[in-house]
DNA sequence: GCGGGTCTGTACGCTGTCGAACATAAGGCG
DNA sequence: CGCCTTATGTTCGACAGCGTACAGACCCGC
């Protein structure tokens, strides 16, 4: 339920796709931390202190505390970063971010990420494609929020996360899933009710497990594929999917 | 209806925001064009063109053209620019783009802009903070999808296309409105009588005139100041309001 | 001014989701 | 072991929005 002390040198995808000196260069400004799970990276418009590369685990981006109840628009796993803001050239935080699984993230400065990333033209033009896609991503979200049924959607979270925490099992309770797709908690019972029914997926007190992938995918609504296909299309050779 | 032959030279916002030196240099590479009513500037997925400055009328931006519904994710006006994919340097456009109100814009081929982009500095930050602003209109704009009522996301439609035609009239239908919100016209025509009783707006045949916007206000969703204040923080002293 | 297309209004039953309240079950800890 | 907390299951009425169908109203062109 800990990440591990001894942090595992899993990579970052984004950071994968630079070239060995370009690498080393920006992993000198950056240490390895955990991310333990429910803690806020960064609250919605404050000022972002730490740009974090995950190599484990994933952070949820929570949009609208304000007023209204709480709904993720984006997740952030190995395949993304958070902190574009940085990269745009602004110094506040667009959304919230909270640690949904634990794992460990390479964590770099404000100061030191804005200072380096004129000098790194390669990274630069990485995370630019990496802001294209999360915005293809986010209004794509849209239709799904308006139009597809809460099992679509629950099937659609649970492949995202078994992507971003390569594994099969996570620790997610009924309570959670329903704050993360914005619905009631008994809708999230309901519809992963049919799912443990027809012997997709398995869960008891918090743990759940995917037990039939395919099956799954079959259930999902097309935005799945369609956020897979603008990774895969901008930053090939390394969509997140586990198969 | 239609756009005026001789164009209003009109300003676009963001190319406000360059110094006189700057601004010169980048409209020598556009030129002023109509955008007509219904006409579409861009498919989804395609190979981008042109980059577009409007000075008057506005454009939809519009996802999920597959499989689902139509569904408008964001509205572009003189306050912001179409083409953010060139400036992050990403060939393939993001959503669909359709003229909803007739206009003018200034048009930069593809080619040009990316060439200009990267030794004009000043325009690189403006447009970055635009594309910041954006994102989070779009993470906003899903919570609104999800948990607003339709007369309240109706209301601040008509807010956000009054700030950018400049103007308290314009063609619309209750069908095209309909498709903008992702609902069936039955509901638009439902919610809009209810505006239409409490003297907020009036409309016949596809002609809608606000005629009290204080009470539009009151009745909108706080997603309208939401996404005012985001614009205004970034790209402050033009957010697009009509008073 | 008369017909046909476009735009708006009204009605009906249906379903997905909501809100609230309550009932069971499965771990943790003393 | 038994208690308490946390997690899951069930039920009820209510309602926003859906799909469909049809009726009236307005505008334009012949």
């Amino acid at each position: 339920m800990e990440p591990p002390l001894n942090l595992p040198a899993l990579e970052n995808h984004l950071i994968g796709l630079l070239a060995h000196a370009d690498r080393k260069r920006l992993l000198k400004h950056c240490e390895l931390v955990p991310l333990r799970e429910a803690e806020v990276l960064c609250e919605g418009g404050a000022v972002a202190q730490y740009a974090y590369f995950p190599t484990d685990g994933f952070i949820s981006l929570v949009a609208g505390a304000d007023g209204k109840p709480a709904l993720e628009v984006g997740l952030v796993g190995f395949e993304g970063m958070l902190g574009i803001e940085l990269v745009l050239g602004v110094a506040h935080t667009p959304l919230q971010a909270v640690v949904r699984r634990a794992g460990a993230a390479w964590r770099i400065a404000a100061m030191d990420f804005t200072a380096v990333l004129p000098i790194e033209p390669a990274l630069q033009r990485a995370l630019n494609q990496y802001i294209f896609v999360l915005m293809k991503q986010l209004g794509n979200n849209a239709g799904c929020l308006r139009f597809h049924l809460i099992e679509q959607r629950l099937a659609r979270w649970l492949l995202m996360a078994q992507d971003r925490a390569r594994s099969n099992q996570f620790h997610v309770t009924h309570e959670f899933l329903a704050a993360t797709l914005g619905v009631r908690r008994v809708s999230i019972t309901t519809a992963a009710g049919a799912l443990q029914g027809d012997g997709l997926i398995k869960y008891q007190h918090g743990e759940v497990t995917v037990v039939n992938r395919r099956g799954l995918r079959a259930r999902v609504c097309s935005c799945y594929a369609a956020d897979q296909a603008a990774y895969a299309q901008q930053l090939s050779s390394c969509a997140p999917s586990v198969q």
